[in-house]
DNA sequence: ATGATTGGATAGTGGCGCTACCCAAGAAGG
DNA sequence: CCTTCTTGGGTAGCGCCACTATCCAATCAT
């Protein structure tokens, strides 16, 4: 398959698939001759992936790189090399750590996973993204005034507890590492709108219930 | 309150006031004289909603103003008045309806919502812009190759039910409607990246407790 | 031989969320 | 009163980022 075959396949124009190349997205096809080169399935699936994480999950192209060279990291274990390529994955920006909104929300970061039992999660703590990513916006609903309690927050942290054993149930299913990276990232993105999505049209349907259409 | 004090009492800074103010996203404030003008604690609070729309959101501005405009029309009840600042959300990009996954990841939705029995939800159908940011991921995922099917859906679907439960069960607790929107479209939006960061935490957990640290 | 195509490099575009600057009207201090 | 800020409003521009348009030499197709 030439560039211009990839784009066809793909309908991403070659201008952007050149863009991706240059941005190390892409590998380098395998080159014929000096002006031609040959781009396989693995690519366009690689293009296709690219495409989601950056329309669909916003995903900066600098974060994307992170991202899938940790997919393709083939030094790294199983695990380890799942969760580099989700470590690499949100980067909510910081709150600022002095903020007395961003103590009461670690705070409350605490309690919940103590109340969960969570304890590798608890231990992990302020290393992990996904512990500050969830500081983040605690704080910014305390900062508008909107008090969070754990009680509130542990059935919410329970539902989702319930979707990531979900999600390492399908992940399981899968047989390579390399493919069980790469659909663990697109599960991890694509699926998180799926969700969202999912609750809102759950609320739409509550709504309808509880007030009538 | 001047201007200046706003900026000082928000962090956001008095020229980024006076774009919001520009943008209409955030009303006059009382005209004192020619050069003066007061603004109130109701500015404040609609100011940091505005950001955390933006900043945490990712809500583009233009979008903001309609979910504002509709939290602020005193001529829609209650249901409605929420609803409508819920409708202006999301807006994920429209996949082309005549693509073959498109055509797939609806006729998955459609299933779904049967499965569950959400006839509200399949009754207002394609006119949800919650049913439509549905569609969008799940044509992605196929497009990429990740079968997905109701069975696995539907255990997500039925943890965000209960999400959306709960989120209603928290909006009545609160008396005034105007308060009430803001804290819908605060929840709406601010408890997105909650709970997609719980599950990521809810992931890590899981991680370690499948594989070991 | 010759026009088309390819892939690589480079500079430019458009959108968006701000941000720097300017100006005139008014406040503050003597 | 006069001078020296300060304030709020308007306008133009900046910086980032995901592309995209253009050019060019090598090479392919006929």
């Amino acid at each position: 398959m030439r560039l211009s075959e990839l784009s066809e396949h793909s309908g991403v124009s070659t201008a952007t698939i050149k863009y991706y190349l240059r941005e190390q997205l892409l590998s380098q096809g395998r080159r014929i001759t000096a002006t031609r080169s040959e781009y396989d399935a693995s690519h366009l699936r690689r293009l296709r992936l690219i495409r989601a994480l950056i329309q669909v999950g916003k995903v900066p192209v600098a974060t994307v790189r992170e991202v899938l060279a940790a997919v393709d990291d083939e030094s790294l274990g199983r695990t380890t090399r799942l969760g580099a390529a989700l470590w690499a994955l949100p980067r909510a920006e910081e709150a600022d750590p002095q903020a007395p909104a961003t103590r009461e929300a670690q705070a409350l970061v605490e309690d919940l996973l103590t109340e969960l039992g969570w304890d590798f999660a608890r231990a992990n703590g302020a290393l992990s993204p996904a512990y500050r990513s969830l500081v983040t916006p605690l704080t910014r609903l305390l900062e508008l005034g909107h008090p969070v309690t754990v009680t509130e927050l542990t059935p919410y942290a329970r539902q989702m507890a319930s979707v990531a054993g979900h999600d390492f149930d399908v992940l399981e299913t899968l047989p390579d590492d390399a493919e069980r990276a790469e659909t663990a990232v697109a599960a991890a993105i694509l699926r998180e709108p799926v969700l969202l999505a999912l609750r809102r049209v759950a609320q739409e349907e509550e709504s309808a219930r509880r007030y009538g259409p």
